[in-house]
DNA sequence: TGTACATCAGTGAACGCGCGTTCACTGATGTAC
DNA sequence: TGTACATCAGTGAACGCGCGTTCACTGATGTAC
């Protein structure tokens, strides 16, 4: 409890991360200002002495949250180098860890409605999380004969999709039956198919 | 307007389709019981003679919604029949037309927070729907080497995830970049890549 | 070090709003005789 | 066919609630001299 600087301290970043556990826990809809101001400590109209309204509350959530995305996205990248192959896989392999690390984070930003073209240095942020899986992709398609290479965007887009699917479908409570299969696992199986399917594994392991 | 039977005619039923416009237009979040009686009409007291509450109207949307789907998926999957190829293709293009044709339904589904598990017949109608998808993958892991074979109920994970995540992440406004593939293509790419993994279509085309 | 003043983060009361839900009711429809 | 009655779908008024937002304010902090 430092409580140092100006009254509170830093009640904006207190703030936010109400609104994350709030988000984490309610669902996207669950998170009221009023609700976040309280769990800081504070009157509801503090709020509007750093945030514009309760959307721009939200919106700094998914932007911090693209942030460290981008970052493990990075790193993960860095940690596969200089292999192309071992990049794009771990690549796969943090967007679900990820989810799971920064689940408020991680709706704020793919199931809030938050509009990533309507602020500005959100915008900037998410293409920088998204440019390094398109990197890994295009890395990986050297290795893939020209003539039938597909375009490294569209494999990044798969690869993406899928990790997306099985966060949404099978790492949450959600909907329909539940699968057998740890995520990890059922995404690990299913980008090494989808590798072997681009003729970059062995076709039998 | 046939407003036949008792005052309204179908009011259960006019409710249904007005939360659905509403849904479509304005998010899982933007259904109000309120603003769903005056769109069919009515008195907001009217519809608890219909419906116990708000809740129960989502959850009858998505149950409709399951009864389409599960319906479109038989539909597709016997117009691949005898190939069990064909038929796994056309379940995975069946998705994603479903979520085109029916946006209300398919965000009542999958994104509206209703729980599948604690309406009764809405859990038994998703299974169904469920059902084809893994009939198909069955049907379709028979045609792969026994020992290189990967459990039937992981790949249709595989297809549904893909297909989830091509829609959420591609087939909507939403986030991050927009890919300049139209999502039909992509998931058709997707899904021949990673059957292609499978071993089910030949290696280059 | 001490005093006077400016800044500005957070207060507390108030607002209008639309929400979901309840209740006693009304009056159109269906039915028995 | 006509009348008396029962049913029950929809009404309209009311409720309590929490929401986002506004406003004039207060009083702790920082700063100039």
């Amino acid at each position: 409890m430092p409580k140092r600087g100006y009254h509170h301290g830093n009640l904006a970043q207190a703030l936010i991360n109400a609104a994350l556990r709030l988000i984490e826990e309610k669902g996207p809809t669950g998170f009221t200002l009023s609700e976040a101001a309280k769990a800081a400590d504070v009157t509801p109209a503090a709020v509007y002495r750093h945030f514009q309204g309760r959307d721009e509350i939200i919106a700094e959530c998914a932007r911090q949250g693209y942030e460290i995305f981008a970052d493990q996205m990075e790193r993960a990248y860095q940690s596969g180098q200089p292999s192309a192959l071992a990049s794009f896989e771990a690549t796969g392999r943090a967007y679900l860890s990820f989810a799971r690390q920064h689940p408020g984070h991680y709706v704020a930003m793919f199931e809030s409605g938050v509009n990533v073209q309507h602020h500005a240095g959100l915008h900037a942020v998410a293409a920088r999380a998204n440019s390094v899986l398109e990197r890994a992709a295009a890395d990986l398609s050297q290795h893939i004969p020209a003539a039938q290479r597909p375009p490294a965007q569209m494999f990044s887009a798969h690869i993406w999709a899928m990790s997306h699917g099985v966060v949404e479908l099978f790492a949450r409570n959600s909907p329909g039956t539940n699968v057998p299969y740890p995520p990890e696992d059922l995404l690990e199986a299913g980008i090494g198919i989808y590798l072997r399917g681009l003729g970059l594994l062995a076709p039998d392991r």
